[in-house]
RNA sequence: GGCUGCCUGGUGGAAUGGCAGACACGCUGGCCUUAGAAGCCAGUGCCGCAAGGCGUCCGAGUUCAAAUCUCGGGGCAGCCA
């Protein structure tokens, strides 16, 4: 390609200009980075995408942003680390393999091919060298290597487990992904499921997990309120509650509540507890108890926990002892209680626990008040009054005093609560314990298109991790997909019988293939050392790049993508790879890309484009002329038509247009609501600049110093605000709203001083408008540079400093108000003190009118601002 | 039910104790044009001819001064149960 463009002069063609300098940026290579020393790095990392065929608005708006920030960055002077990658193993891959009868490998990359051209139509400054994909061997390899890693130090490890099973995907689904007891992806009814499943052992972090919440400062807080609420810390003890009749046997229950311990009325077991058969043996209501229980298990287990589900249980027949009263109590088993947390036994406080008062009411179990309430009460009427038999609900508070517990009565909850403690533990009825919500993460999948798990399993050694030097173990190629069945690898002989590397006796390899979570969980790490065919990364990489700077992404992936990256770090810390210990400093949740919908009753939802009519008239349907309603405007989807394809935007705006509307419609972490007419106002913006611009003829002689230092002033406020906005909070809609003032005025100078005192104040000005702007709109900055008269690309301008003396001003306006309303405006010299303003303020003729003689009371002055006068 | 966040013109939004509505969209009028598109200029929170009054979901409070801080209520969203 030649030096120039094929830009005709004066109109702004982006569809020319735009793969002009991409193709520059590229022979060039631009974006190239590597270590160096001698200056600060910056790594920005936004979300890499799943290879699902095209982008949607939601890349382009992440990916922008990320490009903002990493072009900024780099024109402070920072060494910027900015690489893109596809998460690319997954369902629909092998969906459109059963659909279609395409192979998962060719489908994924033919997506990943377009979409990498689609990124690089948007102008995004990536380090191409370092693209990743995790469906390559030589990237899971290494998912197999942390695999085996873990399996040698206990934190990989294969239980039975109940899991849920969605029926339509024939897939084990993690606890996260079931929603309201459905599957994420299909909504279809999850089911539960034994299956010997493998596991990572997240738990053996939870503490730190947890405790690391404090020192993320970079987070937003509602990210930080998930996670820990996900990871669901609660201390309490473990007692014992002996069996009535057999004393030498006791259900150890958890409670983070020992100071109701006197209210236990009853204890309730999962359904799913070990000792409930040895209960039932030779009682009458046995096959009754066991309909129950077989019942319940089918049952999801979000759904029969939740607050607002029926809380059903029936009795055993047994009794157990409380251990504090003697009394005996009765042993019943209720869907609310789960086997996988604390001990899959609870003790039942139907006096001060809201799901066990109305259990209690529903089975007539007797209720016992153990905390009197205290003054003014919160719940059940006036003080000290509650009335076992007359609640109408539990008593929760944690104010009021213990009664009828023995020697604890008068304390306080919360003294009860270290007192029977320590009680319990003296008198070895149990121990102080520290639960978490928190479960294993469980990481199997019946599925082809996955990181094959490295483990043989021999009929002589029994489960032998396959040996590193055979990493990796490959996904056949010619496997049959039909969506049927168990996982499709057992249909592969070759893969499935081998020979045991231990003693050589056949052997069978494991067929379940890894969570994709696994995948994203740590290839910000691989990103330093793509190449690299001996460790998953170089570690002298790791320690110049790690961790992340700024992380940018959507807030859906707030508990389960970033809470397995933060384990990931930390086992791989502990492998003493990384000295880091939590993998992104900043993190920046996008909002979604939102867009009204319509919807008629017959033809269901239209596309915003195709319904006629107008919002005063009433919409109508394209296809039957039936009225059409306005839905609510909701997450860009295919399935409610209310998408805007990037690529006809791109066609028909161009990339600049498309990246300014995404950055100026609203705050990053705001939602934004796509708007055709937004977007035309981006693209009014560029064309102008661009004609100011292309139009600017260049300094002539210098006059007027008056002008020239307002303009200076205009120039300087916007390197300011601009800077600012980009520095404090990535306000990228008020940083893009300063540059249109800062075109504005321009304009506004131009007209009013004229062209025969144009000068160097102009020149800079112009300048300085597409240097700021070139972060926001590349290509029509590099373009502008380029013609006005400038050799080398605009990136390498660095980032342009304000002074304060081109800011100050010879007079300053105050506000004036009189009882803190606005009455009137002055401009004093801005050196005036704080008397002289008030007595110009005084003086000022309005203000002499409003204030019809009274003297003031007081007068406020807030400096450089505003008098507030109070009569 | 609990926790967290949000609620500002016709619209997206700006202002985080100090001039409410920057910037943009839309709308109105004008210029240019054979006409249109584009572009340019002016106006645009509400009531009022004006002076002025009212106005940031509702109600109270703190303050010389509140969209902003506190309390109560309503609505919406997310997470947890």
């Amino acid at each position: 390609m030649k030096e120039t463009t094929a830009q005709q002069p004066g109109t702004y063609n982006p569809q020319s200009i735009e793969p002009f300098w991409q193709q520059r940026w590229e022979a060039g290579n631009a974006f190239r980075v590597a270590e160096d020393p001698k200056r600060s790095k910056y790594y920005c990392l936004v979300m890499f995408p799943y290879p699902s065929g095209r982008i949607h608005m939601g890349h382009v708006r992440n990916y922008v942003i990320g490009d903002v920030v990493a072009r900024y960055k780099s024109m402070r002077g920072l060494n910027v680390l900015h690489p893109m990658g596809w998460d690319a193993f997954g369902l629909p891959a092998e969906n459109a393999a059963i659909e279609r009868g395409v192979h998962p490998s060719h489908w994924t990359d033919e997506n990943m091919l377009y979409m990498r051209t689609q990124l690089r139509r948007l102008g995004l400054s990536y380090d191409w060298e370092r693209e990743v994909a995790t469906c390559k061997p030589d990237y899971y390899k290494w998912n197999q290597w942390f695999f085996l890693k873990m399996h040698e130090r206990g934190l990989a490890y294969k239980k039975m487990s109940a899991v849920n099973w969605c029926p339509s995907c024939e897939t084990v689904l993690a606890n996260e992904q079931v929603i309201d007891g459905a599957c994420w992806r299909c909504d279809s009814a999850v089911v539960q499921k034994e299956l010997s499943q493998w596991f990572f052992k997240i738990t053996a972090y939870a503490e730190e997990l947890l405790s690391g919440c404090d020192r993320l400062s970079g987070w937003p807080e509602r990210v930080l309120t998930m996670q820990r609420n996900w990871i669901g810390k609660s201390v309490g003890v473990e007692a014992d509650f002996p069996l009535a009749d057999q004393k030498n046997q006791a259900i150890r229950i958890f409670t983070t509540r020992q100071d109701t311990l006197f209210g236990a009325t009853f204890v309730t077991l999962a359904p799913e507890h070990p000792i409930v058969e040895e209960l039932l043996k030779g009682r009458k209501n046995a096959s009754e108890v066991r309909n129950f229980i077989e019942r319940t298990k089918k049952q999801d287990k979000t759904v029969r926990t939740a607050e607002g589900a029926e809380k059903e249980g029936i009795f055993t027949g047994a009794y157990a002892v409380n251990p504090m009263t003697k009394e005996r109590i009765p042993i019943w088993i209720g869907n609310f209680v789960l086997m996988e947390y604390g001990t899959g036994a609870i003790m039942c406080v139907p006096a001060h626990d809201q799901r066990d008062f109305e259990f209690a009411k529903k089975y007539r179990i007797p209720i016992r008040v153990v905390i009197q309430s205290a003054s003014p009460p919160a719940a059940g009427g006036p003080e000290g009054t509650l009335q076992s038999e007359e609640l109408t609900a539990a008593y929760v508070e944690e104010t009021g005093k213990l009664v009828d517990s023995g020697k604890f009565s008068g304390l306080s909850p919360h003294e009860a609560l270290e007192k029977i403690a320590v009680f319990i533990e003296s008198e070895k009825l149990g121990a102080r314990k520290v639960n978490y919500k928190l479960r294993d993460w469980g990481i199997s999948r019946q599925r082809y298109w996955g990181t094959p798990i490295p483990i043989l399993y021999c009929d002589k050694c029994g489960t032998v991790p396959v040996p590193y030097d055979d990493l990796p173990v490959t996904l056949p190629q010619d496997v049959p997909l039909t969506g049927k069945g168990g996982s499709p690898l057992l249909e592969d002989k070759t893969f499935l019988n081998v020979k045991c590397p231990r003693c050589k006796s056949p052997a069978r390899r494991e067929t379940d293939t890894m969570d994709t979570f696994v995948d994203s969980s740590w290839y910000f790490l691989r990103y330093l050392s793509p190449g690299l065919n001996t460790a998953p990364f170089d570690m002298k990489s790791a320690a110049y790049w790690m961790p992340v700077d700024q992380y940018i992404g959507g807030i859906e992936h707030a508990v389960l993508h970033l809470l397995y990256a933060r384990f990931f770090t930390k086992v791989v810390r502990d492998l003493g790879l990384v000295k880091t210990n939590e993998p992104f400093t900043n993190l920046l949740t996008q909002g979604m890309v939102c867009m009204e919908t319509y919807r008629c009753e017959e033809h269901r939802w239209l596309f915003p484009g195709e319904v006629i009519g107008s919002e005063k008239d009433g919409w109508r349907c394209p296809h039957c002329s039936r009225p059409a309603m306005r839905g609510r405007v909701e997450k860009m989807s295919k399935s409610k038509k209310n998408i805007v394809d990037p690529e006809q935007l791109i066609a028909t705006y161009g990339a600049d247009t498309a990246r300014l509307f995404s950055l100026f419609a609203a705050p990053p972490e705001k939602d934004l609501e796509w708007n055709d007419a937004g977007v035309e106002g981006a693209s009014r913006f560029l064309n102008r600049v661009w004609r100011l611009v292309t139009s600017h003829a260049g300094s002539q002689t210098a006059t007027g110093t008056e002008w020239t230092a307002a303009l200076r002033r205009v120039t300087h406020r916007t390197i300011k605000k601009v800077t600012e906005d980009l520095d404090k909070s990535f306000q990228f809609n008020t940083a893009v709203a300063a540059l249109m003032e800062f075109y504005n005025a321009i304009t506004d100078w131009e007209r009013e001083v004229g062209a025969a005192q144009n000068g160097e104040a102009l020149d800079e000005a112009i300048r300085t408008l597409v240097i700021l702007l070139s972060p926001f709109a590349p290509h029509i900055a590099e373009e502008l540079w380029k013609r006005l008269g400038h050799a080398g690309s605009v990136f390498m301008q660095p980032w342009p400093r304000w002074t304060e003396a081109a800011l100050a001003t010879d007079e300053i306006t105050i506000v004036i108000q009189i009882n803190g309303k606005l009455r009137s405006q002055i401009r004093v010299p801005a050196d005036s003190d704080e008397k002289e303003i008030q007595s110009s303020a005084l003086a000022d003729s309005k203000i002499r009118e409003w204030l019809k003689g009274q003297s003031p009371k007081k007068v406020i002055y807030v400096k450089g601002r505003l008098v507030n006068i109070v009569v």
